[in-house]
DNA sequence: ACCATCCATCTTGCATGCACGAAGATCACT
DNA sequence: AGTGATCTTCGTGCATGCAAGATGGATGGT
């Protein structure tokens, strides 16, 4: 059963992972022959992880160029939100029709974890949690397509969403935000848990301003020749 | 500035416009050799194109076993359809507040053109001009990611759509819906414009019923070793 | 006649090699 | 010294080669 994966795709999955994690930040230079050695590989399987990046807009290709780490600019991070936003929404929509007994069950408990950690009060760790909390809503709308993509949206972002972390007052509200999708979901009211979670995820308002603000844009200095992939950035953050 | 493109990027191009027009039937193998020669290249830059299209979800690649052409079943068209759904009515109700005086004047025309073509009474030509009118609207949104993640979609589901088309008064109720989106868009009411294009977009009701014992599963047929891209489908045709 | 096993063949996955083109350095010239 | 052209160097794009694994058919057994 376990299906065999090329190194191809195994080198996909890692560097996809990087670059979510921050670990290789946008405008990082991603040599081939590097990456090679770092996998005990020859270029060919690496050229073709990263076509696959490429494909999915992780990572940008020029030719006779090489490729990098895309960075994205605050407005392209602003129209993914707004993309990520009806995603979502339409994930709770469907999720308050669909979801079966065991998947309500699952939602509440992750639900308590995270009012829990909200108030421990470390965001890192709440972050982990509010992750998984999405993560049941995308499964409880029992459509697999609409899973995949808005993951991979979210991967997209994740980058730019840490650092918006730690803002004063954030984990509070967004907890707020999950219980009143939680009550819309349990319900079973489907337009109400689309509108308050397009609400929770979309940038409005005051917290537009915020965010921009407070938005680092992540970058590798272009000056030094940036040895890929180096430092390890560490710490997941937001706390949407 | 006109940016070279390599060969793998014109044959993933090419594949995929292939897999969309319906040329390229879901279960047919690409070899790749015979891409190869059909490309007059070596084998590597047909299986970075491959690698792509799998990235995208237009092939799978199973290790050792080669690429096939994705076939998606009912269930996974409908779960697209839903996608679509919302992310064309995110594009309307964007557009209803962002789009230009120019990119107005240009819907009104489409649209009339649409209004004109549909009356004519050829399904395949209004179908094109059906394509322009979206694709006006993507625009509309003044969000480029949502725009390429529309269309994305849109192809994956196109090998679907046709054959759905010539379906009795199908036109005619397309191009009133038009008419409702495009008031709502001139008028500048996102909500209502949102709400409209979901509608025109999703199958609900009777169209469910309609488009799901409609829909003939493209599909290449297992026994004959389908010789890679055999004959032209052709046939462009929805009517949505 | 049916089924399992083995073998031949073919295709894929990856390594290696080569050539074109781009970026940076060197040099000439104003 | 600054600016431009030339050259060098390096990395990418693609071709080719080889080995592991998969498929299909033949073979032998029950």
């Amino acid at each position: 059963m376990a299906l065999p994966e090329t190194r191809s795709e195994q080198m996909a999955r890692a560097l996809e992972d990087d670059i979510c994690a921050g670990r290789a930040l946008p405008g990082v230079r991603l040599d081939e022959q590097v990456l090679a050695q770092r996998f005990g590989t020859s270029r060919t399987p690496v050229r073709e992880a990263l076509k696959m990046l490429a494909a999915q807009g992780f990572v940008e290709i020029r030719p006779r160029q090489g490729a990098v780490v895309v960075g994205l600019d605050v407005r392209q991070v602003l129209e993914l939100f707004e993309i990520m936003a009806v995603l979502e929404g339409l994930c709770a929509r469907l999720a308050a029709r669909r979801m079966t007994p065991a998947e309500r069950a699952d939602l509440l408990a992750v639900h308590a974890e995270c009012q829990r950690l909200a108030a421990a009060g470390d965001p890192d760790v709440y972050y982990a949690m509010n992750t998984r909390f999405h993560e049941v809503i995308y499964a409880g709308s029992h459509n697999r397509q609409l899973e995949e993509e808005t993951r991979r949206v979210r991967n997209r972002l994740s980058p730019y969403r840490r650092n918006q972390l730690h803002q004063l007052g954030r984990v509070a509200k967004s907890v707020q935000e999950h219980d009143d999708v939680v009550r819309a979901l349990l319900e079973g009211d489907p337009d109400r848990a689309e509108t308050l979670m397009r609400r929770h995820i979309g940038i409005q308002g005051d917290s537009l301003s915020d965010f921009v603000s407070n938005m680092s844009m992540p970058q590798a200095a272009p000056a030094s020749p940036q040895p890929a992939l180096a430092g390890a950035l560490s710490r997941p953050t937001i706390v949407r």
